[in-house]
DNA sequence: GTAACAATGACGGCGCGTAACCGTGT
DNA sequence: CACACGGTTACGCGCCGTCATTGTTA
């Protein structure tokens, strides 16, 4: 005696709505045995083991295609590709989260900024940075904005290469030194774990920097930066490289783009 | 002198689509500083950098409210809410996905079916399995099929509920041994780890089983119960719980619904 | 006649990509 | 006149949940 089910004796049997069993017969992923006169769906049992297997497979993670392909080739081998080919897709959202998740450390560690500021100027060390560098040419780029468009670009593209970031801020030549204007010359950088390969990374070896807590208007900057230099100058440090500042996700806290807080570094060597 | 840009200028500076602005403007997350007379979207340098951090903090992981909200209350209490909010969505993610993958390496184990096949009946050990128990009342239910439906939905919440399953298939009484008749009074169960609770668990603490690969339609599963059973006796040994049909996905092989390959187990003690 | 059941159809949610089609500035 | 650039629809994706409306059966 086979028995005949209509649409909604079904969904209270497996306790999912009728909308469902529409949208599966929709994408011809279980059609009922026959359709009555009236329109009526009528299902057998036959459907109901393949309704069986369909919430089960969706549950483990599978999609309709996937579970299409099962029912279209039941041999082992096929299975068994659908279900590596889900394991994949699994391992791939996996890191992707991971990524996410690593990113999300930083930047709340980059946030906590209450805790990280402070004043005066001092001494402090660094391990090797990996840095990604955007450099302000001054023909294609207008201005600082535009550099840092560029420089959201490259980030995106580390992103999507699931490569996580770290700091970034900018980056500026100590050769302006004469003219007192360093912040017009300002390329755009962040860095990088160690581990992770990028086509354009150079990477900081200096260990001590002078460090300075800034935060107000960028336009400010260069008297801050001048003013950790005269500090060097006076401790009789000679300056070792480009200097640094490092904001990373400070503008989050301001309305005005040119608010910034964030940490100057100069990187630094004892004069004998 | 403060820039203006049109809308595919900044496509162009950000490498995105002019149809990405369009949507941010429509659901408010970035409007243009202004419209002009023809229509035009006009963003001055304030929206660039709100787009800038909009590109970011999308990269790691917020969605458009979540950004909404930072840039409703720039507050660090607010910024971190948003973050743990969100590391919080990552996790349950993570977990999900985690689970996923474990159910997928049972569901993968239990499909290997070419290697677990074998002839002749033989004794297994087994460890003690927690199992969940779908009763056949007899009453509302109408026959196996519906039975299955309802241990499919149970199933199905033990999965919303993150409860991977190992095994399932069906459970006979060892008492109707007179009639003959095990499956029409078939149960069916599934197995889930031990280290999960449940409501409705019982735990079978048998050790020994005799056991036997069956392949074919249900409707003889009976004769090879049978035929394990006059094995046990002439062995000596004696019945010690309930039969169990362990079939898990073997259905998905067959096109018919009666048709299914899987492992018997009876549990037995030896008669000293 | 009145439920309780069928059916179809459309909107929504997410975050845009990808057209189509049309007006505008150079 | 052409062409590059604006604009506004609208469909599609994935998987249905949730109405709304209307016809059918018991």
């Amino acid at each position: 005696m086979k028995r005949e089910y209509l649409i909604n004796e079904i969904a209270k049997l497996f306790n999912i709505t009728k909308r469902t069993l529409q949208y599966y017969d929709k994408i011809d992923l279980l059609k009922p045995a026959l359709i009555k006169e009236n329109g009526y769906r009528v299902y057998g049992e036959d459907e109901l083991t393949q309704l069986i297997e369909i919430l089960i497979l969706k549950n483990i993670g599978l999609n309709s295609r996937d579970i299409k392909s099962v029912f279209e080739e039941k041999t082992p081998k096929n299975i068994e590709n659908v279900l590596n080919g889900v394991d994949k897709r699994l391992d791939d959202e996996l890191r992707k989260i991971m990524f996410l998740k690593e990113n999300i450390k930083h930047v709340k560690k980059s946030l906590n900024y209450e805790n990280s500021s402070y004043d005066d100027i001092k001494i402090k060390t660094f391990e090797e940075r990996k840095i990604v560098k955007i450099k302000n040419s001054g023909e294609d780029i207008n201005n600082i904005i535009e550099m840092m468009a560029l420089g959201t670009q490259i980030l995106t593209e580390t992103i999507e290469n699931q490569i996580p970031f770290i700091e970034f801020g900018f980056i500026f030549h100590k050769d302006n030194k004469i003219s007192n204007n360093y912040t017009k010359y300002a390329n755009y950088f962040y860095t990088i774990p160690k581990n992770y390969k990028h086509n354009h990374t150079t990477t900081l070896t200096n260990i001590f920097y002078a460090c300075s807590w800034f935060e107000g208007d960028l336009n400010e900057l260069d008297k801050e930066i001048i003013k950790v230099l005269d500090w060097i100058d006076k401790k009789n440090y000679t300056i070792e490289g480009d200097i640094i500042f490092s904001e990373s996700f400070s503008s989050l806290y301001y309305d005005d783009a040119c608010m910034a807080n964030g940490e100057l570094q100069i990187p630094i060597k004892q004069s004998y």
